[in-house]
DNA sequence: CCGATGACTCTGC
DNA sequence: CGCAGAGCCATCG
């Protein structure tokens, strides 16, 4: 049989783009799947894509993701509510206008993960809503 | 190899 | 609410 690697650690440039493709790839389906009109956290989102701990790598992956795939990046925020992106910016305005666009409070910048969040969902199925 | 950076998060004061 | 500190870790110079 071919040579097997004994770890998981990438070894050559190819092993490690791969790993990066694919960890990209979980990301982004991480994301591709929270619904309208809801938002999650990176580091939810990390967990989802099997990444626990590594948020980081989430804001990574989406600054770099090409804009044809379309995804609902702007449901993608901080642990406590805040808009992810610098205050100000381009991307900040835009992200602010998709969320209001399907129904989501922005209010000075943040939104209640309380409400829109992915738990609210599940809250509401056990306390009633 | 090292240090700085950043679309992060959690704990503690 | 704010700030500091400590993890986190891919990238970059």
């Amino acid at each position: 049989m071919m040579v097997r690697k004994i770890a998981d650690k990438p070894v050559t440039h190819e092993d490690a783009d791969e790993a990066r493709a694919l960890r990209a790839q979980r990301i982004i389906e991480a994301v591709a799947a929270i619904p309208k009109g809801r938002v999650a956290s990176y580091g939810a989102i990390a967990a989802r894509a099997g990444y626990p701990g590594r948020a980081r790598l989430i804001g990574r992956v989406l600054g770099d993701a090409p804009d044809r795939l379309s995804l609902p990046w702007h449901r993608v925020l901080r642990a406590d509510g805040h808009i992810g992106i610098p205050e100000g910016s381009k991307s900040y305005r835009e992200q602010c206008r998709r969320l209001r666009a399907e129904g989501v409070e922005v209010v000075n910048g943040r939104v209640a993960m309380s409400h829109f969040g992915l738990d609210h969902d599940l809250d509401r199925a056990i306390w009633g809503g």
